[in-house]
DNA sequence: AGGAAAGTCGAGTAATTGCTCGGATATCTT
DNA sequence: AAGATATCCGAGCAATTACTCGACTTTCCT
């Protein structure tokens, strides 16, 4: 859903230096991710954010050029997380698939307001060059994750199966499906689809 | 991801009589839905919906009593539309589950970035009775056309079935997945898991 | 100590947007 | 034809919002 035509900006027009600007930029992401879950992405707004986080409008437009990258900076964050969580996994491991559904289903339960937001916030956003590198390397460690229980997989049943775990976890997240079984059910749609297709 | 607290209104605040009235607000809500496509929901305003339109921003408030309502009546539109086409399937057709895909795949290729867009909208909206009676409608039927073929199924696996089928296709309307062997791909992903969820 | 660099502040601005209102035009009814 | 009703118009208001700028404070360095 690419409408956005991509701005230049969207890194950070200062770096900061000293520690306590450090912590004002953090709270300046967690003033937005708070304001995503306690109200959505309509009440996302600079001022606001800069409230919540504690700090002057014009201390975040010192370190963000727009609205728009305090978001990328809050879905690299959040992205972060999920990688490390991934790449703790070793690689080849004979319960590779378990540990990955399970990492992805503490990742979605953490903060699942803000998982939920930024799922949908993250279509509609043209992220800069370091968040698509961390999603593209979360989409290839899922896929070479699967690799070791099912074998090569053609590149659009990979996705198709990422893509029923995340529909999955997503919906319970929203406490549309119970929390228990909740591996199993996403390990039995996953193995269902992919055997059902590797003949 | 409910945040907006409902407002009363929703309703038209006025009925049109006239058939030029009718005309103006079907104009209305096709107007709101050329701007999704092309642009996207940040694109959305009222002022604009008039323009696209081609009536002025009074007429719209005249039928409209605010923003909201008029992506209302588009998303009531939309379900009508699939309604209709899973209503004509006989019930307990033999074929009653492909043809329940089929009927889903055309909806979402028919205007593809429209269903995309509404798809997220329809999470952070409030909907009116009406709206929300026909999503249920669509769930309870797609409920009774998975039973034709996999029999009696606990709700959660019901809508299990459902997410994963509505994820693979609204992913391949993105234009991710190829639009070939999308039927089979949705077929071979919500039976792989009924069969193993069901033993 | 004291100057420089880094950080913070918040009132204010320009633009956008949802929506109102009073008046003009079209259609219906008799 | 002529009133009554329905429909339409669009300038403009009030509120919101993204963002700037110049002045003030804190930290660093020697």
């Amino acid at each position: 859903m690419p409408q956005t035509p991509s701005q230049t900006p969207v890194e950070p027009r200062k770096i900061p230096r000293q520690s306590r600007a450090i912590a004002t930029c953090a709270a300046i992401v967690e003033g937005a991710a708070r304001i995503l879950e306690a109200s959505g992405p309509e009440a996302l707004n600079t001022n606001a954010i800069a409230e919540v986080a504690g700090v002057s409008i014009g201390t975040l437009y010192q370190y963000y050029p727009d609205k728009q990258a305090v978001l990328v900076a809050l879905i690299r964050r959040e992205r972060a997380l999920l990688l490390d969580e991934l790449h703790a996994i070793p690689h080849g491991a004979a319960q590779a698939l378990e540990a990955m559904v399970a990492a992805s289903i503490r990742h979605q339960f953490a903060r699942p307001r803000l998982a939920a937001v930024l799922e949908i916030l993250e279509k509609s956003l043209s992220l800069d060059a370091e968040a698509a590198r961390m999603a593209e390397d979360i989409a290839r460690l899922s896929a070479d994750l699967l690799a070791t229980r099912f074998g090569p997989l053609a590149p659009d049943d990979r996705l198709t199966a990422v893509l029923i775990a995340r529909a999955i976890v997503n919906t319970a997240g929203d406490g549309l499906l119970p929390q228990e079984h909740l591996a199993e059910r996403v390990i039995a749609a996953i193995s269902g689809y992919l055997d059902n297709v590797r003949r």
